[in-house]
RNA sequence: GGGCCCGUAGCUCAAUUGGUCAGAGCAGACCGCUCAUAACGGUUUGGUUGGGGGUUCAAGUCCCUCCGGGCCUACCA
């Protein structure tokens, strides 16, 4: 039994989240956790909120509302919509909490110590009217270059361009409108990571077997022009963590607050340890986890992210635990393996939250059940490229993978024995040539699902399981209990005896993928406690001669292609 | 501009890292079955692996080049 420790990237506080987020960080790891904790292992969840930043700050205000209580609601939302998924979480935390803060302001404090911080002032534009500083982005005006009229101050959307805020022309707030703009100067911590260049370097070059997308974007930061820049860990905002060395003021730094990109990640240990104060733990109870003079020096470290956030994930935050153990009393347990996709596209073209392009988690859950969307999501997982969701996709997917190979593949064999049987398992004959052959095949295709799992591997391991929903089909195609309970009663017990113990052994695979058709599976052979088929041939055996049984409602009903249109012209977006 | 990834059957993707006639699923065609959600099973059509050149006994896989997509390039997260 392995120890195993999981996090999802953050969802932002700032909405409810589409199906690119879901399927990017969140729903993997829950499908690998539920994966992994079906073989046995200690496995440990990890999610939560990430609502610090000016994003936060701006949907608090366009809500009208204080932003703490904001995030308090909307952290409720986001998280009732993951247990509508299913998100199996330990514990779904909050970047804002008391253990994130005190956390993070200790670890600034350790860098400090360690002399990995230098402060810098920086000159940054300033708007009266809005009371705030503005980030780069926030900021647009005419581009320099070419002339469009809407540039941010990052770089134009029109002509690419990188720009500098001071390049823009007539520039105004973005949110405001105002051109009360100043610069202002102000003072920042930078941590400084091209002093952990060669280190984050030398770690990374043991990470043979990450994704190349994951690898080769770190390289890139680490080796790209003059190589690692230092990076600003600090923001003049109010909503935030004050910035502190530990416990003490850090004098000069008064009023301001870590970048969210520094207590973000910190915040998967915070819940950690949030989790452990939830269920009255103790500190070992988390530090087990993370500490590696604690307990977690056998613990393997699996993060789940997109591709835009893989540089915090390979650098930032790998330099803070560093950075954070310069004299070796707080070894901080480093990622093991980071599993980075890609982006979901929406019908050929980008989800978009302003357009109201694409389906969020909300919507989803209103149109179908979880399981609809979690499979065909995993089993469309991008994960070699960008994967597209169109509705012809998802109706295609949906309806022959759940409906007609494994719906169908319970209701015949269910309904069969009820009518000829009746509700329970029959008791004649005995397994022979035919049945031996498919526990062979299962047993060896199980090998395969389960060295998929083991890569990570989504879209792999929900074709095999597939494969394996086809092999009951084949079965009884082949073995044709209709046609021999006409001559042979008794042979014909023995094959629908095979059949429904088939049903309870699908029942305990497809739980990574489908959960709720799992316990439907599960709970209609009244085998709600099966665990993982070390032996295949045993666990086909597991549902004894007698043993009762219910025809359960169809597991997944198809979708019909007026609902298909209908949903494809509700979501088009503006 | 610089860097990275990708281009395989009508569609979505594989291919043990250079090694049998390049494989699946969907869609199409034909046949079978009639237990089942008009579901299932079988057979089958379909590819000069984006173009061109090179290395090698051997290239989808390595090198060069061209074409066509996508992404990243750091103070929104």
């Amino acid at each position: 039994m392995a120890r195993i420790l999981i996090t999802s990237a953050l969802p932002y506080i700032n909405g409810v989240k589409h199906l690119g987020n879901l399927v990017g960080s969140m729903l993997p790891a829950d499908a690998y956790a539920r994966y992994m904790r079906a073989r046995g292992h200690e496995v440990l969840l990890i999610c939560a909120t990430d609502e610090h930043g000016t994003p936060a700050e701006l949907a608090a205000a366009a809500a009208g509302k204080p932003v703490a209580e904001y995030c308090a609601e909307m952290h409720e939302v986001q998280k009732a919509l993951g247990a509508g998924f299913r998100l199996s979480f330990d514990h779904f935390g909050r970047s804002s909490s008391a253990r994130n803060h005190e956390l993070t302001q200790h670890m600034a404090g350790r860098l400090y110590e360690a002399g990995l911080i230098e402060e810098v002032m920086e000159r940054q534009v300033y708007s009266n009217a809005d009371g705030r500083f503005l980030p780069d982005r926030y900021i647009e005006g005419t581009c320099p270059n070419c002339g469009y009229e809407r540039a941010r101050g990052d770089q134009c959307e029109n002509c690419t361009k990188q720009l500098e805020p001071t390049d823009l022309i007539n520039p105004r707030s973005a949110i405001s409108g105002s051109s009360d703009l100043e610069v202002r100067e102000t003072k920042h911590l930078y941590l400084m990571q091209s002093k952990m260049r060669g280190k984050l370097a030398e770690w990374i070059d043991t990470k043979i077997d990450w994704p190349v997308l994951a690898t080769s974007i770190a390289k890139k930061w680490l080796n790209d022009g003059e190589g690692l820049q230092d990076r600003s860990i600090t923001r003049d905002l109010d909503w935030g963590i004050p910035v502190k060395r530990g416990a003490s003021v850090w004098p000069g730094m008064e009023g301001k607050v870590f970048y969210v990109w520094f207590d973000a990640p910190i915040e998967y240990i915070a819940a950690t340890a949030e989790w452990a104060d939830v269920n009255g733990l103790g500190d070992a109870a988390w530090e087990r986890w993370w500490r590696e003079d604690r307990g977690a020096e056998d613990v393997r470290y699996v993060e789940f992210m997109a591709k835009d956030n893989i540089p915090f994930h390979t650098l930032s935050f790998p330099a803070t635990l560093m950075g954070t153990n310069f004299d070796g009393a707080e070894p901080w347990k480093l990622v093991d393996f980071i599993k980075g996709v890609n982006w979901l596209t929406y019908e050929g073209g980008k989800f978009s939250t302003s357009q109201g392009r694409g389906v969020f988690m909300d919507q989803a859950l209103e149109i179908l059940p979880s399981d609809y969307w979690r499979w065909w999501l995993l089993s469309n997982a991008p994960e070699g490229s960008d994967s597209d969701f169109t509705w012809e996709g998802f109706q295609g997917g949906v309806n022959k993978d759940l409906a007609d190979v494994l719906g169908n593949f319970v209701s015949r064999v269910t309904k069969f024995c009820r009518s000829k049987f009746g509700e329970e398992v029959p008791a004649g004959g005995a397994y022979g040539a035919a049945e031996e052959a498919v526990i062979a095949d299962l047993s060896a295709r199980l090998k395969v699902y389960a060295a998929h799992w083991e890569a990570v591997e989504l879209r792999k391991a929900a074709a095999e399981l597939r494969a394996m929903w086809v092999v009951g089909n084949e079965y009884l195609q082949s073995a044709e209990p209709w046609a021999v309970f006409k001559t042979d009663p008794e042979r014909a017990g023995a094959i629908v005896r095979f059949a429904l113990n088939l049903i309870r052994l699908y029942g305990v695979l497809s739980a990574p993928f489908i959960p709720d058709a799992s316990e439907a599976m599960l709970g209609a052979m009244g085998a709600e406690d099966a665990g993982w088929p070390e032996d295949v041939a045993a666990a086909l055996s597991a549902l004894p001669a007698g043993h009762g049984f219910k025809v359960p409602d169809n597991l997944f009903s198809k979708i019909t292609d007026d609902a298909r249109e209908e949903m494809a012209a509700r979501f088009a977006g503006a």
